[in-house]
DNA sequence: TCAGGTACCTACCTTTTCTTCAGTATGGGA
DNA sequence: TCCCATACTGAAGAAAAGGTAGGTACCTGA
């Protein structure tokens, strides 16, 4: 969150979900809570910091739900709140225009 | 573009649509070409040199169509391909998500 | 002759984002 | 006694993104 007004539904969502890494965790938690590590996993590529982080900031806009068990070794969970759940559904378009023109996106030139 | 393998659409549609601007200034061509200095307009907050450099990317990718008039004083449009025009579709729910939910995200305090 | 308007480009700098790597706490098992 | 796994934290630095300020080119009209 870095505004506090936005001049259209667009900007709002893409200030909440904005960056390299939300969409694909959100997208990650679509089938339940996970674990931190299994989360790690889940979303190649991502450092264990970014991952922290960018689950704290969703924690704290309300997205992800985040369950500490008491336990050694630690286990905690992460899941969406119906807030997240719901932005979740708005991403689905976005993740099928995806499928469907990867080959058109893979093949563009990196220059 | 950076990649070059996706681990899913959305991995691949936030590649194309990622950053700060992109999403903004596609929505913004949604009811047709627009001119450099209209476009400029119409994404408020956004510096020229942003903007140039997205729409470059944006034409390198296939998202949008640059039209040049030679004239005096100079005269170029932008518009959607057909891809851009389909992945701002795609963009549509994400839009009425965050308009759904503007006044949620607004009152998220900035600490 | 000279400012005006449009669409840029370039250099420089700051801010933001991401990565790497090292380290912490806990208690169970070898 | 020491190592293991997990879920972190912190420092440091690189890389990416963004902003500012200046300049270019062209023809028109004053």
């Amino acid at each position: 969150m870095k505004k506090r007004s936005y001049s259209c539904g667009l900007d709002a969502a893409v200030d909440v979900v904005g960056g390299k890494w939300k969409a694909l965790i959100l997208w990650a938690l679509h089938e339940g809570p996970r674990r931190f590590g299994d989360l790690r996993r889940g979303v190649p590529g991502i450092s264990e910091k970014s991952l922290i982080i960018q689950l704290r900031e969703m924690e704290h806009c309300g997205l992800v739900h985040r369950e500490v068990y008491h336990q050694v070794p630690p286990k905690v969970e992460y899941s969406l709140t119906p807030l997240g759940e719901s932005l979740n559904q708005a991403l689905i378009p976005l993740g099928e225009w995806g499928e469907k023109h990867m080959e058109t996106i893979e093949a563009i030139p990196a220059a």
